[in-house]
DNA sequence: GATGAATGAGACTTCATTCAT
DNA sequence: TATGAATGAAGTCTCATTCAT
């Protein structure tokens, strides 16, 4: 009993550790992005050295991995408050989602695309390759939840297909947020998360 | 004078020499991706040396900015003769143009954002880095310019903002594009061009 | 005197930890090979960590030295229970001791040489060191016991040189050794065991 | 024709410089060991810097395998010249045979058997892997022909099985170098090549 | 004594870029 | 201009060894 405890503490100090890594990484990763960051940047930023980080992450692109993983699992712990308050209309969840959302970006500067974008050519477990790819989906099933919801009482016409509707709504809110990335969206007049709603609103008047 | 006609062919010359590289380069970019592909790929790709590549061009960073620029001018000449059909309604020259743009995407294999993901962190001439922003919003521009003759013609009404309206559009597509990418969007059923379609259709619905 | 008990016991004790890991060592180096063991593994093996086993070695080289050490006396051990049965003739003396040693390569799957092969160049004390060199002799002056043993006996004619004879005993078993070890030697015809005893009666033949 | 020419040529140098290496090589193997010698060793004793060294062999192991490639082929040429004098007697020519193996082995300071000990630890190519088992055995072939030349000149009885006393000769020959490596050998009083001509003799003395 | 996290040197390897020919 | 060998810096990764707990 005691041995299974302190196994736990340890397995616990491990894990802070190699989330203190982690942020290292994020941090790094999001400066100077995938190609510019190496090992040894993460290292000094976590303040260690580079033999250590490899007694928690196999090897770099591992680490961008896990990084994306967190981003995501970070994310989704941010929707969540939001989602489960049905309270409102569809459109009034709708953009709260989507806030929520797009306010996550912000925070980590733009950078959720940036992070995401091109783990299919690292060098991963197929375990965790393919956990990225859940992730990366997941917003389209809360965004079809709350759509569903939405024809059910009525809001939207039966006629709508649920999936499709969430894939476009979805579709246009990364690509605002792509644009935006690239500093086509005026910010000083437009902002996202205006334009945002502007969108939600047209596309809804459009399927009455 | 007679000299001058010389240095022309000379130019001609060489202009297709490096057009020639950049081909072989795009064609590494796109199978390989920027971090992958390697100057010897490149060209080993154009059967020549690497060192011949460094007449032609300051560094591998640049070449990967040329070829971005080569596939806008590409893509913008496809467009072109799209745009500047002025015949059918507003939403009829919209889809145009879109389905034109993901045509073109299509043709090489979803890689047109592969391409231009990142030019931000290379290390090339600021004139070039600007051309390629440029490059990247003149889409908008065309956009534009149809809805502002689609307000004209009354096909919307003068309330909307047409620049607004613009990148709304494109967002969308480009969103689609990257979920497309992504392997997100179910290609058996759904095809991105439907779907671009179909949203054209509730947004233009959703502003009458 | 109690404390010198006490301090004997605790050496006992610390002797046998010692040997435990050496003997964990031993498995590993087998397996793995002295170049692609690492400490990890053998502190694995012997179900302790890599700290502890710098309490009871130097180093890698050294246990390795060591590992070589207890082979030899495992070895001897092994084969002087033979030795000092004199009943039987001359020859049958050298096919027993010659059995026992090639059993004994068997029983470490032909690995006695592997662990043999290259201690000079490990860096371990001068002492080790030598120690190994003589016990790597050591056969040779079993095999010299016996034989002037022979030569007293009659078996062998006075004018052979005993340590000459010897050596070549030696050397034939070892080269066999060697060359099945790289699977020379075709396992489903000839056997070790045989080849050197059908070598031992033609050599002995060859002194008549 | 001239291209092909230019291409022999520019070929040939390759060859050269890739020999100049694999010599570099060998000198370091032989004096460090494979453990103790290092990529950059190798560079600094070809006069070169490590990244050339990538360019003629895929790795470490790979030079490792190609270095005993080499000493087999030297080895072998070395070899030739004795073995196809079919002149003297059997026992002349294996006493030539060996002596010449021995006298090679002298040369490289009784190396031949450092360099081809554990070549199948190695990550190598399985092609050179397997050509370095075929000419490890190479040599059992040529002591074979002698012996059955022997045989059908009445030199050794009909009943000698060839096979088995190639293997014999050579297992005793391998095994003096090995002893002889280290160091059990008498160098003032013994001589390997003395040691075999008495061993030659005897072992044939007790077959006929 | 034992732990195991951390160190730090050094290994192998890759590749954009240069330069003598 | 073209060649391609060579450079050299940087990268990823491994592991024997140390040390605070």
């Amino acid at each position: 009993m005691k041995e299974s405890a302190l196994q736990k503490l340890r397995e616990n100090e491990r894990q802070n550790r190699a989330n203190h890594i982690l942020n290292a990484a994020k941090t790094v990763f999001i400066i100077k992005g995938y190609k510019n960051a190496t090992v040894r940047d993460i290292a000094k930023e976590a303040e260690l050295t580079t033999g250590a980080i490899y007694a928690y992450f196999k090897n770099k692109d591992t680490m961008y991995g896990e990084v994306c993983r967190l981003v995501f699992l970070d994310l989704y712990q941010h929707l969540e408050s939001t989602l489960f308050s049905k309270s409102g209309t569809m459109l009034d969840r709708l953009k709260n989602l989507f806030s929520a959302y797009i306010e996550y970006d912000d925070e980590y500067e733009n950078d959720t695309a940036l992070l995401a974008i091109d783990y299919r050519q690292l060098k991963i477990d197929k375990t965790l390759s393919e956990e990225l790819s859940n992730l990366l989906s997941r917003v389209l099933d809360y965004t079809n939840l709350i759509i569903t919801d939405g024809i059910k009482n009525g809001d939207l016409p039966e006629t709508v297909n649920s999936k499709q509707y969430a894939l476009t709504l979805w579709a246009t809110v990364e690509g605002f947020l792509y644009l935006n990335g690239y500093g086509i969206v005026d910010h000083k007049k437009l902002k996202v998360k205006n334009l945002v709603n502007d969108f939600l609103e047209s596309f809804y008047r459009g399927h009455q």
